[in-house]
DNA sequence: TGTTTTACAATGCGACCGCATCGTAACGGC
DNA sequence: GCCGTTACGATGCGGTCGCATTGTAAAACA
């Protein structure tokens, strides 16, 4: 059998064993042997796919960041047709934790933070996606300006970094079980109302 | 030298190590033992004012929250005359990491919001100014309100949300290496200037 | 067919962990 | 002066960690 292998599906398969386990533990408290079991292989096997566990991690990291991406677009191109609002508000709501597996997804973005503060070289990975994400939101928001649903005032790089913190703040607050995704959900809306007036 | 040992200030010099350790590696990077290092004294020392490490680490976040507030009024009353507007900003700059001391202290509530999540007690623990510190904030958009420098249509429960959201989220984006303290700073008044609008 | 490479399993190593235990020295109360 | 309690240091235990090493079977290649 050996030899044949499709390396790549098999580092997803861990990969994804890793991300499960993450959402229970955070990543120090998930262990190769842990994620060998959860992944139905023995930890020789892992090891074989990845030298060490670091690597392991940056390459969850990148997988989960190829998986949000495309349920965040997916959504928002389901969406009919789009506005830069409706476009803003499905991407803010799909990072709030509403359900089981957008709390597990908000949990891993949470666990590799907490990785980052303390790796540079993780840090690096795991902001990557930030400025590119952040540009986008900008976009959406001069779009509105350019259609004048949004005031000209309105400087669409903060903007960005407010519609971001809100849906970062929220996922969190859900989280301690201080909100409820509708209370955060509507907070969102309140700010789009604000945000979107000629 | 037993017996007139004064407890409270013995568990507070353990916290303080702990503390500092924290900001390094987290939470879960700290051991009893370099916690007993950092404060030069033994292990044994250590349990004997600790039961468990978890007493320890409640007993830290507790003292940490203890310092917090004392920190954030202080400043708040030396801010001259103080305005609701002048109060919200002194709370939201004090919270964000502008120097190396701040910085620790932010991490430190990383590293105990990564605990909480995993850790109910804790979570029942961390999550216990929360409430506290956004009625307060809710209480100062009221007051504004009252005098007529924030618009009466505004919700005082909302925005004091949205203000933690971007103190929030923006501290994080300094850890990051996103964005600096300066602009975190300007995109605060940015939203000061926009709540503030009679 | 013989050789090499790949895939995986098993085991071991040294380090560290939280926690329990034990010994001991210094005080306060009788 | 004795005794009980308190403060603390030292040591050890069982467990887990990441990682390295070794063994073995199966396919690919010659």
């Amino acid at each position: 059998m050996p030899k044949q292998v499709d390396h790549e599906q098999r580092r997803v398969q861990i990969a994804e064993a890793l991300l499960r386990l993450t959402t229970r533990a955070g990543l120090e408290g998930v262990s190769l042997r842990q994620v060998a079991a959860e992944a139905g292989m023995s930890m020789g096997s892992v090891q074989h796919y990845f030298k060490t566990k670091d690597e392991m991690l940056r390459f969850a990291l990148e997988h989960r960041h190829r998986l949000r991406s495309e349920r965040i677009t997916a959504k928002v191109l389901a969406e009919g047709p789009p506005t830069p609002r409706s476009i803003l508000r499905a991407c803010l709501v799909e990072i709030l934790p509403r359900d089981h597996d957008s709390e597990a997804d908000f949990l891993i973005g949470v666990a590799y933070f907490i990785r980052a503060v303390a790796d540079p070289a993780m840090a690096k990975a795991f902001g990557e996606g930030m400025p590119e994400l952040l540009a986008f939101f900008a976009d959406q928001v001069r779009q509105a300006q350019d259609a004048g649903d949004v005031p000209a005032w309105a400087d669409p790089e903060i903007e960005a970094a407010l519609l971001w913190a809100i849906a970062d703040s929220q996922g969190s607050e859900i989280l301690m079980g201080h909100r409820t995704p509708a209370e955060a959900i509507s907070t969102v809306d309140y700010y789009l109302d604000r945000l979107f007036t000629p």
